[in-house]
DNA sequence: ATTTTAATATTGACAGCGTAAACATTAAAA
DNA sequence: TTTTAATGTTTACGCTGTCAATATTAAAAT
């Protein structure tokens, strides 16, 4: 009585939840790959779908990039979220604030690239990235804003020193991503520079340090 | 006498100098567009020749983008160069040091991202490019030094200053490229953050600042 | 000056990509 | 039960990077 039903080897003509296969398939390939290995017709092949199926769910490929910086800077976010009640001492949030960030990019680069290196064409239309987006970001100038207020604080507009975490924070994990980067940096007694994570915790901690007397 | 000479409009068989023509033509497309932009055969037909001549002059795409890099590395590297002979006071060069890197990046967006965000697969097969780019690190590092040898100076791990310097420096040009990043600052009233040019200021400033008691 | 050779160009082909248009199937709403 | 909206499929187009085979010519060797 079926018609002979399905497309090869799946047990309804509907696949079910798509737009999440496609997203956890582009995030698995981005572990090994880089964006240039990922492709919305790959993706459909994976998921054992026609090439044009994708685009029920994503206006475009763009569309499905957006989605991946969204689940990347939620992942992110709650990272950082989870430190602001952890860790109560601000310089030592701070510190660890970085950390988390940079170990982020570490792990998973690909992703880091797409979220930050991949500038869409019309921001302002993700709103709910952007606002998944500013959870991270706030609990960094929150941080910033508490070391600024303690005894001793260097005096700096706030706006400029949280720029300089950001910035610093972000340029760290960028270099330390590029492996070819550090080839730059010249040998030193104090600092093993084949160890990223030293130099991270080295860098951070000065960081913080410097906003205090 | 003449066969019919030339491929269509051009004086002889040979182009002449289509290497640099290339390399010249994709700076004039990252000028108003992006990587995203650059294909081989666009430049091809710009250059008015045959869609496989480029490979003439370079391997594949890659050696294309490895040469922008060498010639961003280049010039990024020529004015930071100038600047270790125009300004004495470290700390005060340290600062120019920075706004030329955030400047660089701000007046060529699009070949900043290539030299810094597009990883070649081998990069030391590129050794002239490798030659290059140390040219402006090293001003980096070496002003950095002179600055901890100030009196006064904060006690850090030489090679951790120049890292936060860097790190600092490139993180501060990205997130001043990404104008959406920028939103996530919340407004303040020292600082005006719909002026780039002051928020580098004063965040390469505050560093500078921050080295030295 | 003539021949040989290496550099530089051409045409044609292939597979992969993003995506648009027209049509098919089916789950959910009326 | 019928209608409709969501979710699929097929086919097709133009673009891309790159390969193989071939042509032209400037420069080197004779």
């Amino acid at each position: 009585m079926n018609k002979w039903c399905c497309p090869k080897g799946r047990k309804s003509y509907h696949h079910g939840n798509l737009r999440q296969t496609l997203v956890e398939s582009a995030l698995d390939i981005l572990k090994e790959g880089t964006l240039a290995d990922l492709s919305l017709r790959a993706l459909a092949r994976k998921a054992g779908v026609s090439q044009t199926a994708p685009y029920r769910h994503f206006k475009d490929k763009e569309a499905l990039i957006a989605a991946l910086k969204e689940e990347g800077m939620r992942k992110l976010g709650e990272g950082m979220q989870k430190l602001m009640e952890e860790e109560k001492d601000p310089l030592q949030r701070l510190q660890k604030l970085g950390m988390r960030y940079v170990q982020f990019a570490e792990k998973y680069p690909a992703h880091f690239k797409i979220m930050f290196e991949y500038e869409l064409g019309d921001y302002d239309k993700y709103t709910e990235l952007h606002n998944v987006s500013d959870n991270g970001f706030s609990c960094l100038q929150r941080t910033v804003n508490e070391c600024l207020a303690l005894p001793g604080a260097r005096k700096v507009a706030p706006a400029v020193a949280q720029f300089s975490a950001w910035s610093m924070v972000h340029g760290l994990s960028v270099l330390l991503m590029n492996q070819s980067l550090i080839k730059h940096m010249k040998e030193d007694h104090f600092v093993d520079l084949g160890d990223r994570n030293q130099i991270a915790e080295m860098v951070t901690r000065s960081f913080s340090e410097s906003l205090v007397k």
